[in-house]
DNA sequence: ACCGCAATGTTGACGGTGTTCACATTGAGT
DNA sequence: ACTCAATGTGAACACCGTCAACATTGCGGT
């Protein structure tokens, strides 16, 4: 049998499990998803693999480890979607509004685990050099899109890391802020999403009279 | 004797407090300043006050209200600094620099009881209706400064509304992110928010060619 | 083909947590 | 002075993360 990776449960009576490491990482994050952070417990996760509560730790110092794994994982598929928007918008204008549409849509399309990514649940020191590594990534795709815009004369010549950490945070907080429900009802976060957007480019000020 | 209010310890041969419900709010905003959210322990704010663990129950339904509270107090105190400063600073352009500058600072200069406000810990469905009003009385003020702006000419006439929701996102992405230690080493968060309040109002294209 | 060993999974236990319930103590109003 | 609702107590429960001792397995060297 050439294959032996065994990404569902564990066969029965069979000790070892083939990717264990794995399943425990897509278990976490279907829980993650479908009920909260807070509903992940190990012995769950353990459960529903068909493995005992403590076979993590063969793969994962503690809970807080296997949360910056889970963490990690959103930044990549995060990062993907940022530059596949911007790609297929065909950069420019257009290509930075994809973006920014694309990142509050996969934060509103998956609340739990983007707030897995920010902190919550996991001490930041416990944060490995993969996740910093895998968030700066996603960062730069950002800041990557600028500087191209940049050079095309169509974005200010500021330094485009401090126009990339203010795009950033003004995202970040539409889509903390709409997954947390602080936005008085009824408001339609991709709406708020497009008019920031607009703004953003041209700013909040009445025209020079 | 007049006044009963004890707002310290309960008196050692004391059944009852006088005033244990703020006692124990005060309590907690203390360890969750200096430990974090994650320290607070029911029983660690029993021990602080001598009292007993469960005592908490007859002022509080359970841990996710004392939170709830806690972050009600925090909305509280957010706003009257925002109020303070848009007035300290004449109000006009330099008020809302000023607003914005407090907001970030607020948030920095106490990490977890900001953290506490924004559902890291407590159920959203256990956010009473008081911790609700007090955050969109918040959430007003700065709607308010930006009505009034709009009414001297110097703000585009747009939905006030979705302008402060716009805002609000930017310095709560900057904060957030700033606590979180997201941003590179290295960046100053109150820089990038005198930055981020500069774009704002002019935008970030270029100069119109 | 065997064997030893490192890797992997299991079981039982421990301390800590939020929460509940029956009970104890008090103060305020009649 | 008496009652009763409000407030505080103590023991107990279920659950959780974590660990240490043990069981089982697959793999590399001979």
């Amino acid at each position: 049998m050439a294959n032996a990776r065994r990404l569902a449960r564990k066969p029965v009576n069979q000790y070892h499990h083939g990717d264990l490491r794995r399943a425990l990482l897509e278990a976490a994050l279907r829980t993650i998803q479908k009920q909260g952070v807070h509903a992940l417990t190990l012995r769950a996760v353990g459960d529903e693999l068909g493995v005992s509560r403590s076979a993590l730790y063969r793969h994962f110092a503690d809970k807080s480890a296997l949360l910056a794994a889970v963490a990690r994982e959103g930044f990549r598929t995060l990062r993907r979607e940022l530059q596949q928007a911007w790609e297929h918008a065909g950069k420019g204008r257009a290509g930075l509004d994809a973006m920014g549409d694309a990142y509050v849509r996969f934060a509103i399309a998956q609340p739990s685990h983007y707030r897995v990514m920010f902190g919550s649940g996991f001490e930041r020191e416990a944060a490995d050099a993969e996740l910093i590594e895998e968030g700066t990534r996603a960062f730069l795709t950002l800041m990557n899109a600028l500087i191209e815009e940049q050079q095309q004369g169509r974005v200010r010549p500021d330094d485009p890391e401090q126009l990339a950490n203010f795009i950033w945070s003004l995202v970040h907080g539409i889509a903390m802020l709409a997954i947390d429900g602080a936005f008085r009802p009824g408001t339609d976060a991709q709406a708020l999403t497009r008019f920031a957007l607009e703004r953003l480019r041209t700013g909040i000020a009445a025209a020079l009279a």
